[in-house]
DNA sequence: GATTCTATATGCATTAGACATATAGATGAT
DNA sequence: ATCATCTATATGTCTAATGCATATAGAATC
């Protein structure tokens, strides 16, 4: 999601407003991780790619951001891991959800759901502004 | 929003992760109050009260955030406010929208609608699942 | 005049995330 | 072989947003 705003959108604003902050989804990349790794269970350098298909920030997906996250959804076990040696190239860490990852995302759907009539009832709002926009 | 997550979707998770943040959309305040003060301006105290209509959690609407919400705003001058000294009680701050908050506030209904198609998507998507939900 | 209500404001701590950097094994080039 | 590059994971630091607590002060009420 990302949401960054474009450049037209900042207009005089202190550049820090364009820098994701309008539109984020706070902590979104949870459940696209659980839902990625319910669809395929992956590693995190290929879920940083697969995470755009949600509309994160192409060029610059942090992989901070991705092994962070990807650790404390284990810690809290709503996954789990095992180090894969084979294929080429260094060891990576395999995830997939547990049932518990599975709960949690079915709350994130739900809870998704709610934003969407929020937001839409907003911009229903909006539009009855007519003139005054 | 809030969102606050009901306490069914908490299950063994640290409570913090209950505190809102699994579902809020970061600064969704700042439109609010930019869509509330174009339908009429008002003070402060009121719009803590309108914001409910938005999905804000009720009972606990904290005034810390709306104001300096309204107070950042003004900084960057997307509202102005004057006092008002009419009217019972102590003085109150009047806010109205500046051109330049019109703009901002046309820019955010353009990322709420982008967040919406996201958040749909990831709706369908998860229902795409099938058995493996 | 003491308490309560309305209204605005500030202090402190936590959290997510942006950005930078570190580590290390594998692969490829010269 | 060794040096650079690529793949993959991991950590350090800083800032912005905000939840929660508290402060301030004038008005209304008892």
């Amino acid at each position: 999601m990302c949401g960054r705003m474009h450049d037209n959108h900042c207009h005089d604003r202190p550049l820090q407003r364009c820098g994701c902050s309008g539109s984020r989804i706070e902590r979104f990349i949870e459940p696209c991780l659980l839902l990625l790794l319910l669809e395929k269970p992956a590693h995190g350098y290929d879920l940083m790619e697969r995470l755009k298909e949600f509309g994160f920030d192409g060029e610059n997906q942090d992989p901070g951001v991705v092994y962070r996250n990807l650790r404390r959804l284990e810690d809290e076990g709503m996954v789990r891991s095992e180090w894969d040696t084979s294929g080429p190239g260094p060891a990576r860490r395999l995830y997939e959800v547990t049932s518990e990852g599975k709960e949690l995302l079915r709350a994130w759907v739900e809870v998704i759901r709610q934003n969407i009539a929020t937001l839409k009832s907003f911009s229903e709002r909006y539009d009855a502004l007519g003139d005054l926009q």
